[in-house]
DNA sequence: CTCTGTGCAAACACTTTGCAGCTAA
DNA sequence: TTAGCTGCAAAGTGTTTGCACAGAG
């Protein structure tokens, strides 16, 4: 894969983006522009405080705190997601039989289901010959039926 | 269903989980009895802190800390698990393609991969009717290759 | 009696918020 | 010009660790 490829897709990523902030109404400053730059050069899921460290390289002067709300917005307009479930303090589940979870990213709640199509989901030889698989499950997210409600009433912010 | 049987099946769990400590070389402390207790006694996915203030109305002189570590300790001998993902600080994910995330549990590395029969997982129509869903995912949590290979080499720790 | 488990206190890690000044549009 | 964005500082929230004593086995 030539240089001339790789560099190719990453300006074309970079105008991509430039459009979606267009798009919500977002200025374009350096620092989201660096910060963006970084998320898409990696696959490792980084912290915040992973890419802080990165950008920081070209823009020493740059805050964590810019990291941080740089990140909650991309992740508004679509341009990154959080990985699932991270962010939040650890939560446990006493009930050790199979089942799934959807959990609202609005109020946090999660809510146990079961389906059983998802209890007997393959995995695919290739991870299973590299890892030893401890857990699988089916992982939803969205919002709650009450929190729906509730967001419908206070439409207009 | 009649108190009786409900009582009868906690009283059961708890025979269980005193035989999983006992098979684990742990003690039998009233605090760690009463922390799975209250774990059992809900569906609602507890953060320690939500725990302890159960626990507390029990135990008043109980601290946060032993909360946590039991709860890392019940999840060591398999009697509960940490909800997928919760715990980490967030983590963010620059590729919006389709996608799944198998984690390390050890090193918390996250491996992106792609398996084609994920891709299609048909929500229920029983959460598609309360919930919005706006992701699903199948996640995969267990030992990375070169973590269990460190792993085997300090066996005896 | 012994060694694990507990409670306390302090340190640590991560995130959020308010504010004043800066800058992209 | 001006709304949105940034950097700084401080506070908030959750977790981890070291230590001395207590209690289960």
């Amino acid at each position: 894969m030539p240089v001339r490829k790789k560099r190719g897709r990453m300006q074309e990523k970079i105008e991509q983006f430039e459009q979606m902030c267009r798009a919500a109404g977002l200025k374009l400053t350096p620092q989201r522009i660096a910060i963006y730059t970084e998320l898409m050069k990696t696959d490792s899921h980084p912290s915040a405080d992973k890419l802080y460290g990165r950008v920081r390289k070209i823009f020493p002067r740059i805050s964590l705190d810019t990291v941080n709300r740089t990140l909650i917005t991309l992740s508004q307009i679509g341009a990154a997601f959080v990985v699932e479930g991270s962010g939040d303090p650890k939560r446990y589940d006493g009930n050790v039989e199979t089942h799934q979870h959807f959990k609202c990213v609005n109020c946090r709640k999660i809510y146990d289901f079961r389906h059983k199509p998802y209890d007997n989901i393959k995995v695919p030889p290739s991870i299973r010959k590299r890892f030893d698989v401890l857990r699988k499950t089916v992982y939803l997210e969205g919002i709650c039926d009450w929190c729906r409600r509730r967001l419908k009433k206070k439409v207009r912010r």
